[in-house]
DNA sequence: AGCCTTATTGAAACGCGTCTTAATTTAACT
DNA sequence: AGTTAAATTAAGACGCGTTTCAATAAGGCT
């Protein structure tokens, strides 16, 4: 180990910990990577030269975010195929808590031009529900000829898109909860051994009443859309870096 | 109408056609609004005054791509549920005789802060499976309990989900076309009467066997990811604009 | 202790998307 | 035709993520 590779473990830490506190800090939509080093109060080139890149430090933070999930998510114990909608309420409950931070976090992750960052947010998660489906197959809830791999990265990859689609606003926290589990339930229903599937249809079904018109978000979007010529010369430029820097001494 | 708007309207043309061109041209990731300005023979500033961002612009392009699409869906007549998989067909076909083009695009909208945008590249594929949907519902191949314009979204999200992993590099095409049948075959299955039911899941599973170990996959991503470091110093300053101008003339 | 290697710094630079501004061109109207 | 309103231009600027590079600091080693 050694003292050098103990300070780059420490500045490390100091990096991640100013970027989740950058993160969490309302009112404000950047965090650059200057902001970032000048919070931390180390150079500019230092997170580079630690991380290589910005998502790779928001990924970072992300990691340490792991823990709070898991051990959420086993808090309270859950019976039978509801740990996969338990899940959805855990993750719900957590961005709902600090939207912001898990906003930007998804959103650095979604915009990862290198692809081994996005893993960082899937991949813990993806081992999570496999073993869950894992278990569902043992205990013969899922006809046991589905792949679990296979199929808890569907589940798993609907999740991340519904969380993707709130993070960049275009649903609110219930419709990523109810789409969510919509989704989950359809999955698990198809997947699901004769005993259990007429329950899960009929939570299917309460997940779908619960949406929200599709045909009206599509009207917004539309509308939205068909404004084609640059119609936003309100000049936004309200960003203030100073006021975040001061804030968090 | 009236002369200021048609040259409005040839301008947006002539913009939209130069990005086309821009984005089809291989060996140069970079698509940058100076280059295509410079391409388009006009100022920098007018795309902006025309389109607003560069992902309307991009969001522009993909839209009178949209046509393409369609006429090769309808090209050849497709019966009973086979046409939803018939429509992930058609875009692997459409993607893999353009690549670069469609990650681009599958890319810029993405990254589209802007939420209308995103729409333009869904919102047609949403109201054609959704007409899709319905149709299976009078068919009486979909319960009549399922709201088409629900399941139609969850369908097309799940595809747009792949879609966009294969534009990230994550996986080939292959792939996309599998696990978007795999995940469609699943939600299908669980919205299907029962008379159809039986013949999905068999779909299913054979989507499943062609699909790639999960894990293996995982794993590689996860060995990616450990290289936590800047290992990348490898001086990725080839993007040469000029060849690409001089290519397009 | 002194030397050597490695990490960190500061500052500048690059290319990008985007916006601004003043000047110029172009269409519309009287 | 001349005036007015609008679109377009060129040029520069901003903030961003990222990289480079010489100078400096700090740990490792003998």
């Amino acid at each position: 180990m050694g003292k050098r590779q103990d300070n780059r473990d420490e500045k490390r830490k100091l990096i991640v910990d100013s970027a989740r506190r950058l993160m969490q800090a309302r009112a404000t939509s950047d965090f650059s990577m200057r902001t970032l080093a000048d919070v931390a109060g180390v150079s500019s080139a230092t997170p580079y030269s630690l991380f290589g890149s910005k998502q790779a430090v928001i990924a970072a933070v992300m990691d340490t975010d792991f823990d709070n999930f898991t051990s959420a998510l086993s808090a309270k114990p859950v019976i039978g195929l509801d740990i996969f909608f338990h899940m959805v309420d855990i993750t719900v409950e957590l961005f709902a808590a600090n939207p912001g931070y898990y906003k930007k976090g998804a959103l650095a992750i979604q915009a990862a031009s290198d692809k081994a960052l996005a893993s960082h947010f899937g991949l813990p998660r993806h081992g999570l529900l496999r073993d869950f489906v894992r278990d569902a197959i043992q205990r013969g809830d899922i006809n046991h000829r589905i792949n679990a791999d296979s199929f808890a990265l569907t589940l798993g990859h609907q999740f991340y898109g519904w969380i993707q689609a709130w993070a960049n606003g275009d649903i609110k926290l219930d419709d990523l909860s109810n789409r969510a589990k919509y989704g989950m339930s359809m999955a698990l229903a198809a997947a699901a051994t004769a005993d259990v599937r007429d329950a899960l249809m009929v939570q299917l079904l309460n997940f779908q009443d619960a949406l929200p018109e599709a045909g009206a978000m599509a009207a917004i979007q539309t509308t939205a859309a068909m404004t084609t010529s640059a119609n936003k010369k309100t000049t936004t430029n309200l960003s203030n870096n100073n006021s975040v820097k001061e804030a968090l001494g």
